[in-house]
DNA sequence: AACCCGTGGAT
DNA sequence: TATCCAAGGGT
């Protein structure tokens, strides 16, 4: 494309965003780079419909400033976390509040504001650093993600092309007298236009330009995955009508409690139903057994009431949901 | 570079 | 119901 291109479609896209674009989300309406760099990481492979319903606020209003994260029990954040998912990203999220809290030495933490100091951070990748730069400090570079991403493909037909291809072509791109516009409205036209399935090119500001009009859906090319099976036994530990539960300790849902598998269920066990959960590499269907124990053989027992303020997975949920059920039923 | 890491919206 | 995939990052 040309300069000269490339300006004219820079302001079909300052147009488009000035009649079409999202206007009321909250993490547009505010300067806090704390609160522009949250939104950022819960946005992180999560659409913003949950984001915004369920999860923003709630985190805002227990954790106001980088201060108060950072000052906070890491079990406090995951439970605030609880359901969102990738667990890894409240961790590093009170991880880099705690690295700015001890950058501060006692004023009020900040977070950097040049790309190069925010990519050190953990959980603040390229896309994020980016997208912190632009929103919260206004500076001139554009933002890659999922949205971006898919538009790129299809104005310069690019099946599978790598990240630093994409990123040359969001450089020669943006708008770098108004970054902010710029960005935000690219995010729009991927999430309400150019969506992967039956996009609305007749409604799109970049149709003109566009290459891959014809057949939008062949670009990128999506990559199918196939989803193995994983089965596990549980064995619900349960004495005076408590449940023994264990903080994980491993990668996968990492610090959240929940029940551990086990190779075969102890004899005196009785299978009260089976759970199924799917994750986005594997299926885990978990057939679960209960064990009635007339003294305490584990560490910790929980009542109900207890288990709410713990951070808990959905496939755990799902298993304590199925034994208060069967004995219900009972 | 390929794989791991969660959950739910949308169709 | 099954499938895709979302404001990605870490390893």
């Amino acid at each position: 494309m040309t300069d000269r291109e490339i300006s004219a479609a820079q302001l079909k896209i300052k147009e488009w965003y000035a009649r079409y674009g999202r206007d009321n989300l909250p993490w547009r309406m505010t300067d806090d780079p704390y609160h522009i760099y949250l939104s950022e990481v819960m946005l992180q492979q999560t659409q913003v419909k949950t984001v915004l319903e369920r999860y923003y606020f709630p985190f805002l209003k227990k954790f106001p400033t980088l201060k108060a994260l950072g000052d906070a029990p890491l079990d406090e954040v995951l439970k605030m976390w609880e359901g969102l998912g990738y667990y890894n990203r409240a961790r590093n999220l009170h991880k880099t509040a705690q690295t700015l809290i001890g950058q501060a030495q006692g004023a009020a933490p900040t977070l950097p504001t040049e790309i190069d100091e925010l990519i050190k951070l953990p959980g603040i990748g390229k896309n994020t650093a980016h997208a912190v730069a632009a929103f919260a400090f206004k500076q001139p570079v554009p933002v890659m993600e999922a949205n971006v991403k898919r538009i790129l493909c299809r104005l310069f037909l690019l099946k599978s092309p790598n990240d630093k291809h994409l990123w040359e072509y969001a450089y020669r791109l943006v708008d770098k007298n108004n970054p902010f516009d710029y960005n935000q409205a690219m995010m729009d036209i991927g999430a309400t236009i150019c969506l992967p399935k039956k996009p609305e090119c007749g409604e799109c500001p970049l149709e003109e330009i566009c290459n891959g009009k014809k057949d939008p859906e062949h670009y990128p090319v999506k990559k199918s995955r196939k989803v193995p099976v994983r089965e596990q036994n549980i064995q619900l530990h349960i004495y005076d009508d408590k449940l023994s539960l264990t903080q994980r300790t491993g990668k996968f849902l990492h610090r959240l409690w929940g029940f551990e598998s086990v190779e075969m269920p102890q004899c005196a066990t009785r299978h009260i139903g089976m759970v199924t959960h799917t994750y986005t590499h594997f299926k885990l269907v978990c057939n679960v057994f209960a064990y009635y124990e007339t003294e305490p053989e584990q560490e910790h027992y929980f009542s109900v009431s207890e288990i709410k303020k713990l951070a808990i997975s959905k496939v755990d949920e799902k298993i304590i949901k199925l034994y208060l059920h069967t004995i219900s039923g009972e």
